[in-house]
DNA sequence: GTGCCCGGTCACAGCACGGTCACGGCGGCT
DNA sequence: AGCCGCCGTGACCGTGCTGTGACCGGGCAC
């Protein structure tokens, strides 16, 4: 279960952290509002323990944005303030629960866990290949931290690619499983994605063809 | 990837369709029992997404008769009941994956990915001799660790080569194997591409000719 | 020694394979 | 309706593989 922690209070933040992975869990820590972005872009986790009031972005900001880039995450949002307006207001934003400061430690276990347990299934792992990044359940893909817009066919067919984890991959088996069997197998369909596909890729180049035989990644 | 949707509920089934194929899948429908064994019959798909309660023939039912025939198709349970038991009872007859209605139509494409990719075929095992290494899956040949760029035909013959493991390998039967039947006997192809291959393999040599017989690795 | 035969080497030319491009249809979105 | 983006299609082009024949060299038999 991974779990990041974005609070600035970098005691505190650091006791969490101690505490929640005494309890098995797989924890990262963010001081900052730039931080915590940076790391939710680059992981998931199936929980965020967020401090409303954090530097930088401030931590409305961040639930927003894991709300809205559908992360799959659960937020737990940490406050000084209890007023109830507050705690709509949070809620509002998408967090799915509101812990007031200060808290009983034990408390804050019991809820991470609960959330972790409403948590949304496991989605495929990251298919990734040197700095190739794909994420197969939010369909988004990255190359060296630049964000790529694939179209459906040039997402299925790298993901393809990916999968096959080197293999030398015909242009008969990609007709077949990217595309279907009606497909027409004399035409240049799949070498134009493919051109396409390279395109969006940029430099250096990832997809290598094989004479006779097919692509490789 | 074809994907064949057995649901009898034709709104959802549609919708569901509909989402499929704009990720790129090649997607059929079944409305009832009959119809998906019809459809199953006729054409292997990837994955079956299979709704257990399925007027005609129960979903059950259905699931057995692709894992007992063999169609090598994954299978993705939908069930409106959610108790444990109804969860093993649905593994238990050897589908794949299980999903309670309601669900988030993200996570059904997830799963149906996930079990696509399972799908792949196997790798077929390397060729190694001394430290010449070739693997015929990722079309790569290593010469201790030296990589080797080799060109259709003579990663083939060399294929062919190691394959036969030691044994004199004539030149007719490289002809017929490596080539075909319509290639020339009496011209210097085999020898020419031998010679082009000795010059990528390097020293020591590795492939020696024994006069009036052929070649051996 | 000498001639013969088998296999290696080389340069060359044809061509098939893959890359690129422009076009057009289709479907979605505003 | 009109625009836009995705995607399949066919034409064209460059490149490097590959078949071919000529030539060479060495070993063996006589």
């Amino acid at each position: 279960m991974r779990v990041l922690i974005a609070e600035d209070h970098r005691r505190l933040a650091r006791a969490l952290a101690e505490g929640l992975r005494r309890e098995g869990m797989a924890v990262d820590l963010a001081y900052d509002g730039h931080d915590a972005l940076a790391h939710v872009a680059l992981t998931r986790y199936d929980v965020v323990v967020l401090d409303r009031d954090l530097p930088g972005v401030h931590g409305d900001e961040v639930c927003r944005t894991l709300v809205e880039d559908e992360h799959g995450s659960r937020v737990l949002m940490l406050t000084a303030a209890s007023t109830i307006r507050d705690r709509v207001e949070g809620l509002g934003l998408g967090a799915d629960d509101y812990l007031v400061k200060p808290f009983d430690f034990d408390e804050l276990v019991a809820r991470v866990r609960a959330l972790a347990r409403r948590a949304s299934p496991p989605l495929p792992p990251m298919l990734t290949h040197g700095d190739l990044m794909l994420d197969p359940g939010r369909r988004t893909a990255h190359r060296a931290e630049r964000r790529l817009t694939l179209s459906p066919k040039e997402f299925a067919l790298l993901e393809y690619l990916l999968g096959a984890d080197g293999r030398v991959v015909s242009a008969e088996e990609l007709l077949a499983r990217v595309w279907d069997e009606a497909a027409n197998p004399f035409s240049a369909t799949v070498k134009t994605t493919i051109g396409r596909l390279r395109g969006k890729l940029g430099d250096p180049p990832l997809i290598e063809t094989v004479r006779e035989a097919g692509y490789r990644i």
